[in-house]
DNA sequence: CGCGACTTTGAGTCTCATCAAGTTCGGTGG
DNA sequence: CCACCGAACTTGATGAGACTCAAAGTCGCG
């Protein structure tokens, strides 16, 4: 049993050579799968926190409503990733989570966490390095809508969520799926959704990215990067200073072994 | 021994009630102590990140610069804080650090956090707990960033800044200190020195603080609190679903105990 | 076929950036 | 003790990028 259709335990044995007990353990934590349809909101602000989720299917985000109206959305969860590891210190909830399309996510109780810390060193290095790695996220995120223009914006993020969607499932192509409203982008990157609209526009004209639907092809993914000022390395964590990691294993390679 | 003189023991003891065994592995951190003095920067992005420090006395904070040569302060850090967590997962330093004052830090090596992990299921909670903190106080300055105007961006911070330093050091006053350039504080809230300017004149006006030299007089908590849309549950983050918390002792009750 | 969600386009406005000149204040050396 | 220097701050004029409001266009789906 190598648990390899488990999402969350492909993405933990990215970071490093998980022992079959730990991916028992890892398993574990997606016993009770629930199916749940886009837009359905897991739990808002203000709630009380007492789970976490894996998200096994779709795509999800976080958000923060302002008293004004206004909403950020902070973080854009991709299948593999564990939501609600935000709250790990906090009773309440602090941001919302919706799905952003229909999905599967499987809950856990914060108190089986702790059972993690102390059943597995491994795991637990490689919960706090999940933590690092959003926490990277969020920092360019920051920066971005800080310190750079709609199109940089735009252009840098485009290039992230291609990356991201590239190392847990990483077939070829110019063309990625992303299932945001230009609304929901806009709300992420801090701009209207008027403005997306139009920053789309000027991306097409430099043939830098096309939308369609929800479906953008990226033809120069070097040019993109230029423009957005793009510098992957936030993106790749790495725990081999601590822990051994899997030698790279091509499925050839993988073949050969046997 | 009670270790109170360390800071970072006062800073975890916050979270929750620490063994005497606890105690001892947490001191031992800052067995290394080094003057450091105003401007010099810890390290530098792209920098090897082999690390950690704790923060014994003085501010710091860490930054990324652009292309364009723009810096965005992406966190300001108090003494009891740990420099350098958010690189825990990666081999070099996405970000640099660099001290606002004369302070003194206490480096420990990366690997020593393993050895915590294998030795306290405690402090692996309360490490777990402070990332979690960080990361609470990088979305909220998200969303300040992302959505909230320069006057409640600038009334924000001052509050989180009043409450951060009230919390590891509880003396009252309306008076704090705040030994950041506005340039600095630019950096950190995006937007020029200029406007920081003009913006504390605002704020001025409004009678909402009073900023002079390096110090900050905030009349109306409650007032500035509703001029930046504050709400304090991201600085109150808390253990006790999953650790038994220290119960409140001020310093008078401690007295009859013995 | 037509409804609703999403997107595009246009015109006017506002917040904040930029550039530039001047001011304050603490520290330093004569 | 005073003059001066530089870092930090203030103030003014101008402009750009993004917002707002509004209306029209596109497309999937019932």
């Amino acid at each position: 049993m190598d648990y390899s259709d488990s999402c969350i335990v492909r993405h933990f044995d990215y970071y490093c050579a998980l022992s079959p007990k730990d991916k028992k353990i890892l398993a574990a934590l997606e016993e009770n799968p629930i199916k749940i349809s886009r837009g359905t909101s897991l739990w808002q602000e203000g709630e009380n926190a007492d789970e976490f989720y894996t998200l096994s299917q779709g795509w999800a985000y976080s958000y923060r409503y302002l008293e004004n109206g206004a909403r950020q959305i902070l973080e854009v969860y991709l299948p593999g990733d564990i939501l609600g590891l935000q709250e790990f210190a906090f009773t309440d909830r602090l941001e919302g989570v919706a799905m952003i399309e229909d999905g599967i996510i499987c809950p856990f109780p914060h108190q089986r966490m702790l059972e993690l810390f102390s059943e597995s060193l491994t795991l637990t290095a490689v919960m706090f390095a999940i933590a690092s790695r959003q926490q990277a996220l969020l920092s360019e995120r920051l920066v971005s809508v800080s310190r750079r223009s709609a199109r940089e914006r735009l252009a840098h993020f485009l290039h992230e969520i291609f990356l991201r969607q590239r190392q847990t499932d990483p077939k070829g192509g110019a063309k990625m799926r992303l299932p945001l409203t230009q609304e929901q982008l806009g709300d992420l990157l801090g701009m209207t959704s008027v403005h997306v609209s139009r920053t789309f526009s000027v991306l097409n004209e430099a043939k830098l990215a096309y939308r369609n639907r929800y479906h953008v092809t990226i033809p120069d993914l070097k040019a993109l990067a230029k423009e957005g000022g793009f510098d992957e390395r936030y993106l790749n964590s790495d725990l081999t200073c601590f822990l051994r990691k899997n030698p790279p294993t091509p499925p050839l390679a993988k073949a050969f072994d046997t």
